[in-house]
DNA sequence: AAATTTAATGCAACTTAGCTGCAATAACAA
DNA sequence: TTGTTATTGCAGCTAAGTTGCATTAAATTT
């Protein structure tokens, strides 16, 4: 189990994780990708990276799935408390570099946490 | 704009979450209702439902579309933080009625956050 | 209480995200 | 260089959600 080839397609994904620090759409990155590879091989690779551990993934306020890098913003795997950012004017969705403390729910076993914060992003709110 | 005419098809939408605080998704409202209306007039009246303020949509863990009747868990309108809980095992969904502080992003401008605590309710974590 | 207006609905067809099975291809180890 | 098998392409599928348009039925007016 988790990436064993190294594949052609495999580094192109993984290029565009370390040539951008921002999450990405699956819908982007099959768009990107599709002179590339066919979209079922996009949505495998990053399912493949996912169990890696080398990104994570998240559902954003369209309801669709993005992906970021596994980096600064979840250092010691992954942490429960992760919060994104999506920006509702240009679309930019990115890990938030800050910690957050969420209330404990009694008798309730809370697995992870999502906050997902929706707005304008510097460029947009000026 | 807005609800202008109580329909029966409106009535029985509300109805729903009048007898059933938890949350519905809309895919589990329209297999309920299928006898009674489209699916149409489902995703219909829930988007008027909503601009009228009675419920309040968010997206779940699994990118689909969730609806709760908006009472003690929103007060005072719809407020920025208002988080949610859904149960992995039962998929029961429903408002958190707790308050959530959370920190300031610098030269953004937050609209909302959405907190979706994920895990095992208490049912299910028996 | 009929006529009128127009919001609401049903229907059928469409769009799009995401998934599946299987045959073909290409990493990589021997 | 060959053999093994993970990976990919392809075609077709499922399911959520949307759209246009003709029809129906609330609510308002006469």
């Amino acid at each position: 189990m988790g990436i064993t080839r190294k594949t052609k397609s495999v580094k192109s994904v993984i290029s565009i994780f370390e040539n951008n620090s921002d999450a990405q759409s699956v819908v982007h990155l099959v768009d990107l990708l599709k002179r590339e590879m066919n979209k079922t091989t996009v949505y495998r690779i990053l399912e493949r990276l996912e169990n890696e551990k080398l990104v994570h993934s998240f559902v954003g306020k369209d309801g669709l799935k993005w992906y970021a890098k596994c980096t600064d913003c979840c250092l010691d795997e992954h942490k429960d408390i992760h919060p994104h950012f999506q920006c509702k004017d240009c679309g930019k969705t990115q890990c938030v570099k800050q910690e957050i403390t969420m209330p404990l729910l009694p008798n309730y076993q809370i697995d992870t946490v999502e906050v997902l914060f929706y707005g304008l992003c510097e460029q947009c709110s000026i």
